[in-house]
DNA sequence: TGCACGATGAAC
DNA sequence: TTCATCGTGCAC
């Protein structure tokens, strides 16, 4: 009993996934205790049409698990030192994932989490968590014990200038206000 | 003179 | 992506 959200919620339109995201908890139950942070910011990459998403030149090693079933993480090492946590979305063969951006501590975090390398490091999520079930017990989103109201603010997808339009349309969602939130 | 902030380059 | 460094410009 993990209390994971199950697949159907990873099952629908990336956008809306992205938006469902904040405020839900991300659970690591490593071997160190259970590792929480409240998802305050994402961006949605919504497909191979999308020039910022790097299933744009199809499946690759690399994009394989994105073009796999949805409700799987996708974790990619970034500029040889960092590594970015994503949730595959839509039916599988669709190449849609949400990315995570930044984490409003829980419990068990140590360091910054303003930022999808930062939030990785704290999280202790790496490639070996590459493709992982997030309907399992390991990793995993859950809702929130207390649920509340919150306003969803957004705009343009950080650091993907090279996407042309695709770069300027509004696909990154946080939560309004909050200090956790990345500076980009 | 010194601080804050933006631009720049390096890390693999 | 993130960090350190360097430069500009403003304030004191």
């Amino acid at each position: 009993m993990s209390a994971a959200l199950e697949r159907g919620f990873y099952d629908r339109a990336t956008v809306e996934v992205a938006r469902a995201m904040l405020g839900t908890h991300l659970v690591h139950a490593g071997s160190t205790g259970e590792r929480v942070g409240r998802i305050v910011e994402t961006e949605a990459y919504i497909g191979p049409q999308d020039q910022a998403s790097h299933s744009r030149r199809g499946v690759t090693p690399r994009t394989r698990i994105m073009f796999g079933p949805p409700g799987h993480a996708y974790i990619y090492l970034i500029y040889g030192r960092y590594h970015c946590m994503n949730v595959v979305t839509e039916a599988a063969g669709h190449g849609a994932a949400v990315l995570i951006r930044a984490l409003e501590p829980v419990s068990n975090l140590d360091g910054r989490t303003n930022g999808p390398g930062l939030l990785c490091l704290a999280m202790d999520l790496d490639r070996r968590l590459n493709g992982e079930d997030l309907t399992g017990e390991r990793l995993f989103l859950r809702a929130p014990p207390l649920p509340g109201r919150i306003s969803i603010a957004r705009g343009p997808r950080i650091g993907v200038d090279y996407a042309g339009a695709w770069a300027r349309r509004h696909l990154r969602f946080y939560l309004r206000g909050n200090p956790f939130v990345s500076k980009g």
